[in-house]
DNA sequence: CTGAAAGCGCTTACAG
DNA sequence: CTGAAAGCGCTTACAG
């Protein structure tokens, strides 16, 4: 079908290994004359010549492709943006360095070994979960993984981790709600997403502080909410007392908003909501949300810029990297009301 | 390193041909006696055995990946939800037949045949320009490609081509705001996206359409403006008269919504504002947006759908679809001010 | 019913 | 300075 470089060859009458030389670099040894380099490419030109990619990768082990799995790709086009920040950041570095980026559809728990199948140089995972196995046989694989967002890796591994300080957004958080006045406060995390590494890391990081600031929360402060959120008014109903809602991120925190509305609850005159991840999506909300703000997009180029060093073998200098967060104060949270 | 097919047969003292056959099935006349096929598959979990399917790809010329182009990438995490839901679509319809998805760069123009270089089945491109020669490179080119959101393509070209029904949009967008009784109306255009498809063809079809309702609008009621549309104030200070504007898609009449606010606008008291797209975006703005609807995800699904049916084969029933679109009525939109 | 061998298109040590 | 040849790991006609 098209030209390859044997065709070129032949019909340039020099070896294989000349053309090759001459159109990819490379050959440590081989060495062609200027002119005949010339006419080599012009005979390339003419018989409008493309390299076969996937020949090259067979010979050289080298794809120049990244993957990329997140865990609930799904949830990409639910609004707010913390996957699209992810995605366009990961997008950039890569294709700056002239990688290709590859989603892979979430990978079958069975065999994850099937990754080192020749298509990819590297990996970026998302939201890696530290259960189910899939961590050790990572760790055993021959390729090159980097975990974003996946704090509750822990230390004990030999994983490239890129995670935000979810302990220290949470204590912004508390800290901006107790200075309000506010004494009982709910943690609400999503069905579906209750192990997702972040969830989780948060919700202890919630107890954690709320004990050190002596507010005696405990497990009647922490539910679970589905994302249809029908749990709402019930809750409401029951005239719990709490005066805020920590949603576990922006998406959940959302769609609190959208209910408490719809249930004549006023936020934030009769109740402050705050999120966590802090994307534009928190300026388009009403009120605006207040939120912790993780650093996505720089955390997301630094995990791809040192996938990218690890697979070109340039040895990185940690094995983890946890981003400060910082709190954005808009407006969905305020005193909480006179207690009647 | 990892074990190949070979190592296999070496151990399990077969053939390379019986292990392929048994691992891959294929391999037309080979016939294996089940105990044999069993003891193949039990040396190759015990050397845990990877497929290497750049191996396989080169020879079968089959990559099982599809490639997606989008003309302004940048523009994914911009706020609404267009190119998110084009994505999540596309993954979706992919995932689900076994194929990878591949996110390209923009494509240098000046070598569009280098997408055939063997790691693509197919393309998808949103957003093609009949500008730029690439089209009739793809068009030579062996590889099969689909064309989305590209309105202007016309009718002249074997590219298979999804769209949606612009002008019947902004035929539902006038009737709305002649119906509410508006006649200057101003169509405001993007900077740097002017030459983008969609947007040429429908401002196209406000002037064709202002036409025939008889509005004698021209070339002063179509402006653009950058994203950071400074331009709002000093147009609203001139006092045009204009009593509505057409975005040409969503994520501009969302950012004229807020200018709109900044500057003292009172919307749709002052200013009728009308999008095209409606993705929940327009849900989340301060008033809800009035927009055009297209019908994304079922035109992704279909482009993804039928790119598939050619890669594999079939032969697909239609070159072009055009889906019709409906309109969103929401908040942003009203009867304009008495005239003073 | 099974195996030996060619070949997908490239790169790169090696020999001249 | 240049070319012939092996080999990346697989698939598949072909011969037995």
């Amino acid at each position: 079908m098209s030209a390859t470089i044997r065709d070129i060859a032949k019909v340039a009458g020099v070896s294989v290994a000349s053309v090759s030389k001459v159109l990819h670099g490379g050959g440590g040894t081989i060495r062609v004359s200027a002119e005949k380099a010339e006419y080599i490419k012009s005979i390339a030109r003419e018989m409008q010549y493309v390299p076969n990619v996937v020949a090259r990768t067979l010979r050289s082990g080298r794809s120049n492709t990244i993957g990329l799995v997140f865990e609930q790709f799904g949830s990409i086009s639910a609004g707010p943006l913390y996957y699209v920040y992810l995605l366009d950041a990961i997008a950039s570095v890569l294709f700056e360095k002239h990688y290709r980026l590859t989603i892979l559809p979430e990978i079958d728990s069975d065999k994850p070994e099937s990754l080192s199948d020749g298509r990819l140089d590297g990996l970026i995972w998302c939201k890696l979960d530290r259960n189910g196995g899939i961590l050790n046989l990572i760790e055993r694989g021959s390729l090159p993984v980097v975990a974003l967002n996946s704090s509750t890796l822990g230390s004990d591994t030999r994983l490239m981790n890129f995670h935000c300080d979810n302990e220290g957004g949470i204590r912004l958080i508390m800290d901006h709600l107790v200075g309000l006045g506010h004494k009982k406060i709910l943690f609400v995390m999503e069905t579906g997403e209750v192990s997702t590494p972040d969830a989780v890391v948060r919700r202890d990081a919630f107890y954690k502080i709320a004990k050190e600031k002596g507010l005696h929360l405990g497990e009647e402060d922490v539910v679970q909410w589905s994302h249809s959120t029908t749990e709402f008014p019930v809750w409401w109903a029951k005239q719990t007392g709490h005066t805020a809602i920590v949603a576990w991120n922006e998406a959940v925190a959302g769609s609190i908003l959208e209910v408490a509305q719809r249930a004549g609850v006023s936020v934030p005159t009769d109740l402050s909501v705050v999120g966590f991840d802090s994307t534009a999506y928190c300026e388009t909300t009403t009120p605006r949300l207040t939120a912790a703000c993780q650093p996505i997009r720089e955390m997301a180029i630094a995990a791809a810029t040192t996938l990218v060093d690890l697979v070109e073998g340039r040895a990185p200098t940690h094995l983890r990297r946890v981003f400060p967060c910082t709190l954005d104060v808009r407006g969905s949270t305020s005193e909480p009301r006179k207690q009647s």
